[in-house]
RNA sequence: GCCGACGUGGCGGAAUGGUAGACGCUGCGGACUUAAAAUCCGCUGAGCCUCGCUCGUACGGGUUCGAGUCCCGUCGUCGGUACCA
């Protein structure tokens, strides 16, 4: 785009104004103990999702939610707050460290440069973060104290009586074997098939594995020995404890199915001389039970197959194995299954019902075993109709049901002593009965599964672990934090040993001792990184205990982060984990609130012009950088609020940056003018004058309306009401500098740096302005006396249709409105040879002539 | 399939059950200028018999003096999830 006068000089004073902020330290707030604490101030904790510093770079997405956090963050403090708003980077990746393999370099260097990308980028923007707080997850002094939580993980247990984390030193204290007490740590290692992948040299997560597919990359299912953490015992903590969150409810739900909590009960089949359960949460339907299946991996499915189907049987098992997960799930395909050539004994009624093998059946859910009911599930009758099943019906349909398959509640049938019963009273009687004969159990079942916490990258904490004697071990909390060692490569090994086994001299301790050479995950850092901003320089502990009192202090609200602004993409999984490792620190003592998150808001995606999702390949990307460069960073930041409501997902516009741009510099010029020379000077139409009544009526509404507008994160209409308000000042001969003034301070946390350069401007010229909340960056207080119309217009309608309008004195007395309403010509042609049947008056706003 | 969000001008969007379309963009006309850019002013939902009237918030019903807003149903778009027993 060719160089063209720019309408006012951002690109002088936005660098000024970001050099004062980091030189002055403007935003850098003072913890408990520091010199300057205010303790009488309340504090308010605003935080944003931490980004992945990418070698591309700032995305206009990531300003998005910033620049909202931003405004609150600068508001709360021109109110008074203490407030905390800081930045770091989720530095620790599997980008940089391919960077690594390809270059041979420590993916250290090629992370360091991104970092000083993207905080460059974000310095640019003029966010009000406290820069001394700034946190990077791959900082030695930061990987400590993720390691040392994962050492608090791995030294607890789950105490099922009290739902409650406790220290392991507490079984130690009991005669429990080494055994046992290793099979109940939150962090504990356990074989697991995982999605292996050869070229990288590293196992990846379910929802990476699509991903690295479509570059061309070979996944494959392995069983291997992995580490877990316990997520799974919190299941119902991490259910209830969402109903006091300030959070929006789609992604309470969202948390929730992923939790999957189910009820239902655990029943038990005879196989012979063994036994089966089956998980089911329609156990009144067992009547009904003609087959049962087991998943193919189940590991019954040798002992009961009979040798006529041995052969049918593996073949069916192998086919499974080679299959990946999107194949076995996919639905268009139909049922597949094997019968195994045994017989189960249905518990309710001797029936021997044949057993089959259907990858219809995950073993990773319930007990891996269903009892087929294909009378009410639809999964069991495709596959009952499709080889041939009996479907025996016994629950009734209410009358007018065309369903084949019926699936809802009804009443009982063909159930023997549950005969004529409804279903829910039925569930109730059959686990009852199967209590009583102990064949059962009712039973909550979970979705969620425990979290594979062990990667086998380079770049990622390395566990603080050491094996002896093929038993795990911690380390000393002294010997943190442990770093990776150097490589002479990068390149995977080929084998699913984890790249650091390379490392033999750093793996091998000798006596038989060796270090775990797996690394954590990603999620580890951004677990719990907003801790570790309320006392990021701490170097004897994670936090220090009066920071976290001040800082995730309840103040009569349930505490932690006041907001927290971030995408959809985190709803489930970073959001989970983040609260489930706050809750294994809470019940251990080292954090006081149970939820780390008190109030939530998602921004939406920007999309590009063309209305598709940003990307490289379609070439609507949009880059902060060049945005910055030509409009300025105030216009990019009031661009990016002005778009629309900031949970929506919007497509950008060019033309809109210059509509803000354009506001921008008409607010310019409320202060300056430019001379003969084309220097900028002073506005001479600037007064120091009282403003009209005109005038101050719409200052104070903008004051309020936009304070109103911030509380409730409304940004968009905020701005059109300063832009109301610009236009109303430009169209005055002479322009009260006051109400200039006090549209500046509104303006502030949206466009700090203009804002603040005309504020300068305005003191020095007009010292009178020197004084009281305008000298203080208080945030202005409206009078609502200014806000009062002497007269107000009232709307006349006929049958509900707008036919007059009409001024009357505010506070007018409705009988005098009707009389004037009814005296109205046009209502009164409107009604003509009509009979007035009612009229409705609205104080202050309309009158509505009911006629026919 | 299930769950969730959402359907308003040419576009982004605004409207405690009370004047639909604030504000911005686009477009058109005008002022300034030798000219252009920038700036400033006016108009910009559709239709008509253009004083003014009628229609209009995805579609079909309903509640109400009054519905974009509340209720029932239908269609569509987007997001999540998927053989979860």
């Amino acid at each position: 785009m060719s160089e063209r006068r720019k309408q006012f000089p951002f690109d002088e004073f936005e660098p000024k104004w970001q050099a004062r902020w980091e030189t002055e330290k403007t935003f850098s707030v003072p913890n408990p103990g520091d010199p300057g604490f205010d303790a009488s101030k309340p504090k308010f904790f605003v935080l944003d999702m931490f980004p992945y510093p990418s070698g591309a770079g700032l995305h206009v997405g990531h300003p998005e939610g910033y620049t909202a956090t931003d405004i609150i963050a600068r508001y709360r403090r021109m109110r008074g707050d203490n407030v905390l708003h800081p930045m770091g980077w989720d530095a620790f990746g599997l980008p940089a460290e391919e960077h690594a393999r390809k270059t041979g370099e420590h993916p250290r260097l090629n992370t360091e440069n991104n970092v000083n990308n993207f905080r460059r980028q974000l310095k640019r923007l003029g966010f009000a973060y406290d820069w001394d707080r700034e946190v990077n997850t791959t900082d030695p002094g930061y990987v400590r104290w993720t390691q040392w939580i994962f050492l608090q993980l791995y030294n607890s247990y789950f105490d099922e009586a009290t739902q409650k984390a406790r220290p392991i030193s507490e079984l130690e204290a009991q005669d429990l074997g080494r055994d046992e007490i290793d099979a109940k740590r939150l962090a504990y290692v356990a074989e697991a098939p995982v999605n292996w992948c050869p070229d990288l040299g590293t196992v990846l997560a379910n929802e990476e594995v699509e991903e690295w597919r479509a570059k061309g990359h070979a996944v494959e299912r392995r069983p291997l020995k992995q580490w877990m953490l316990r997520i799974t015992a919190y299941a119902q903590r991490l259910i209830d404890e969402l109903d006091g969150l300030d959070w929006p409810e789609g992604i309470k739900l969202l948390q929730k199915n992923w939790i999957g909590r189910s009820e239902g009960a655990l029943v038990d089949f005879a196989i012979g001389g063994e036994k089966v359960t089956v998980f089911t949460t329609r156990p009144d339907t067992l009547f009904g039970a003609t087959y049962m299946v087991l998943a193919p991996e189940h590991p019954l499915v040798d002992r009961i197959t009979t040798p006529e189907q041995k052969d049918a049987v593996e073949a069916y098992r192998r086919a499974c194995a080679a299959k990946s997960d999107l194949e076995r799930t996919d639905l268009a395909k139909g049922k597949t299954g094997v019968f195994t050539g045994g017989t189960a004994t249905n518990p309710v009624n001797g029936e021997e019902i044949p057993v089959w093998i259907a990858d219809y059946v995950m073993m990773s859910y319930g007990t891996g075993a269903i009892m087929a009911v294909p009378a009410h599930d639809e999964r069991d009758y495709e596959f009952a109709t499709q080889f041939g099943i009996p479907v025996i019906e016994v629950v009734q349909a209410p009358e007018g049901s065309t369903d084949t398959c019926f699936t809802g509640d009804g009443i009982a049938v063909n159930s023997g002593f549950l005969d004529g019963l409804p279903t829910p009273e039925v569930k109730a009687r059959i686990i009852a009965w199967l209590e009583e004969k102990g064949l059962g159990t009712k039973t909550v079942n979970y979705k969620l599964r425990d979290w594979l916490f062990s990667r086998q990258r380079y770049w990622g904490e390395p566990f603080p672990i050491v094996w002896k004697d093929g038993r795990h071990e911690a380390i000393p909390e002294s010997e943190l934090p442990l770093l990776a060692p150097e490589l002479e490569d990068y390149k995977p090994s080929g084998s699913p040993e984890p790249i650091l086994s390379k490392a033999a001299a750093w793996v091998d301790l000798g006596n038989g001792v060796a270090r775990e050479t797996n690394t954590m995950p990603q999620w580890a850092g951004s677990c719990w990184y907003y801790l570790r901003y309320c006392d990021a320089r701490n170097a004897d502990r994670f936090m220090g205990k009066e920071a976290e009192a001040y800082w995730l202090a309840k103040n009569g609200k349930p505490g932690g982060v006041d907001l927290y602004v971030g995408g959809t993409e985190h709803a489930v999984l970073h959001l989970l984990y983040a609260r489930f490792w706050h809750k294994v620190l809470f019940d251990l003592g080292h954090v006081s609130t149970p939820e780390p998150f008190q109030k939530l808001v998602n921004q939406g995606l920007i999309l590009g012009e063309d209305g598709q999702k940003m990307s490289k390949s379609r070439g609507n990307v949009v880059n902060p950088d060049d945005v910055v460069a030509e409009y300025g960073a105030d216009s990019l930041r009031l661009y990016e609020m002005f778009m629309g409501p900031l949970e929506q997902v919007k497509p950008w516009s060019m033309k809109g940056v210059e509509g803000v741009y354009r506001f921008l510099a008409r607010v310019w010029r409320l202060v300056m003018e430019t001379n003969q020379e084309g220097e900028w000077v002073l506005n001479a139409k600037l007064a120091d004058t009282e403003p009209d009544k005109g005038t101050d009526k719409v200052v104070h509404a903008t004051i309020k309306k936009v304070g109103e507008d911030i509380e409730s994160m409304s940004f968009n209409t905020a701005i059109s009401q300063m832009m109301v308000s610009t236009n109303e000042l430009t169209k005055l001969e002479r322009v009260p500098v006051s109400s200039v003034a006090l549209l500046l301070q509104v303006l502030n946390p949206f466009a700090p740096h203009l804002t603040e350069e005309l504020n300068a401007t305005l003191a020095a010229a007009f010292p009178s302005l020197d004084a009281g909340e305008l000298a203080n960056r208080l945030w202005p207080v409206y009078d609502p006396a200014k806000l009062i119309e002497d007269e107000i217009e009232i709307v006349l309608q006929v049958n509900g249709k707008v036919r007059d309008k009409l001024f009357v004195a505010n506070g007018a007395p409705n009988e005098e409105v009707e009389t004037l309403a009814l005296a109205s010509e046009k209502v009164r042609s409107f009604t003509e040879g009509l009979t007035v049947r009612k009229v409705i008056v609205v104080p202050g706003r309309l009158v509505n002539v009911v006629a026919n």
